[in-house]
DNA sequence: AAATATTTTTAGGCTTGCCTAAAAATTGTA
DNA sequence: TACAATTTTTAGGCAAGCCTAAAAATATTT
């Protein structure tokens, strides 16, 4: 149907219309998928001759609904073989994105529902990240950023804002997992850091860096 | 590492050579590929390039041991999709071919194996077909044609020589699987056509169209 | 508002993998 | 063996996606 590159295309501007912009420029697609903004410029031509998205030279560009379906879809996919390699084959969070970003390409619509049901309908994947339905639907997360949550509250580690391995791999470290228990016993304003609880009554500082990419819900 | 193309090509030429073909030509390639003879001599140059096959000018092609490995290497993921796809998420046999020819380029090692161990280590796919291990050696079948079987034995029904959709489906209809048993209880010269008595004690004229797709061991 | 800096587009070119048409080599046949 | 038929290769070209360099448009400073 939609080739490679041009699935990648259209799930990189949806991620960036996501992430609030609205129009969505050349630079920040180029920058995403690590080439020129030049083939970017090519690319968004074609994709606009498919009406896959609206164009206007020099106005950036903004998903059709057309365009919005086939980027929800490989969505959908790449979150649900995150949950095959997470859950049924053992891999790690921090190892699972990089495989399922071949594998959201492979195109069957059944194999994709049939994927769903032996996984049991999950809702998130291994990054706390929501599965859009088969409609296209998300359920869009309540989670906040943890350096935002108050103290003295029971929250649940949700997500993640920073998706990066070596982010996932010191979550690790400092086992941080999703489903772990957080009580924030401290905020400093001046660093930014905070002082928290884990489940097991652990006592721990995490940096703003940490607390700023770690997604919660209050219990 | 290598393209999808190119390891299309290793595994159809692979393939070809399992059939008995010494040498490998132009047409024949081009046949199974669906493409052009002039495609395949531009890209048995690039392969012969790469040292993963040998070609002589208007000689014909043979793979390497490092095409081999390629080629092999990429049987096996297919075969361990094609049980994936059967055993876990309850495709049949006659829908898994498609799907598993995308699967098998997908490229991680880790998820092959990870993938071989989920499935607790098959030896044959849902056709009957062995699946090479991660060293590239392929235990040979010993099974024979249905055809040339003699009649009072027990025989298991352990493979087919025709993989299209409409033979499976054919062998769906009638009652044959893997593991089904079979007697033959006449063969006629004339036609090739045989009788016999399938598991259950039920009996049934095979054509020799059937008879000659269908893999068997003897019990 | 003019000058400068940045962003985006255009122009031309590259590689991969495919094509058709024609030439060359091989194989089959009279 | 020579002619015909087939197979294979070469030559030239096309689309997809990418590139660099230069031009055009937009945004930012002064």
């Amino acid at each position: 149907m939609y080739s490679y590159t041009e699935e990648n295309y259209l799930k990189t501007i949806y991620k960036l219309s996501e992430q609030g912009n609205e129009s969505i420029n050349t630079n920040s697609i180029a920058e995403v998928l690590q080439t020129k903004a030049a083939s970017v410029t090519d690319m968004i031509k074609k994709l606009a001759d498919k009406k896959l998205l609206n164009y206007e030279k020099y106005k950036g560009v903004a998903l059709t609904e057309k365009g919005r379906k086939v980027a929800v879809d490989t969505v959908r996919k790449h979150r649900l073989w995150e949950c095959f390699l997470y859950d049924k084959l053992k891999f790690g969070w921090d190892e699972v994105h990089e495989i399922a970003e071949q594998l959201e390409h492979i195109n069957s619509e059944l194999l994709t529902d049939k994927l769903e049901e032996f996984l049991d309908f999950p809702t998130h994947d291994p990054h706390g990240d929501p599965i859009p339905t088969k409609n296209g639907v998300i359920k869009k997360s309540n989670f906040i950023l943890l350096c935002d949550a108050k103290p003295n509250q029971t929250l649940v580690m949700s997500g993640v804002a920073d998706h990066t391995a070596v982010f996932l791999q010191h979550l690790n470290k400092i086992s941080v997992v999703l489903g772990t228990e957080i009580q924030i016993t401290e905020k400093n304003d001046y660093d930014g850091s905070i002082a928290v609880k884990l489940s097991g009554n652990k006592s721990m500082y995490f940096s703003k860096d940490v607390a700023k990419n770690i997604l919660v819900k209050v219990k």
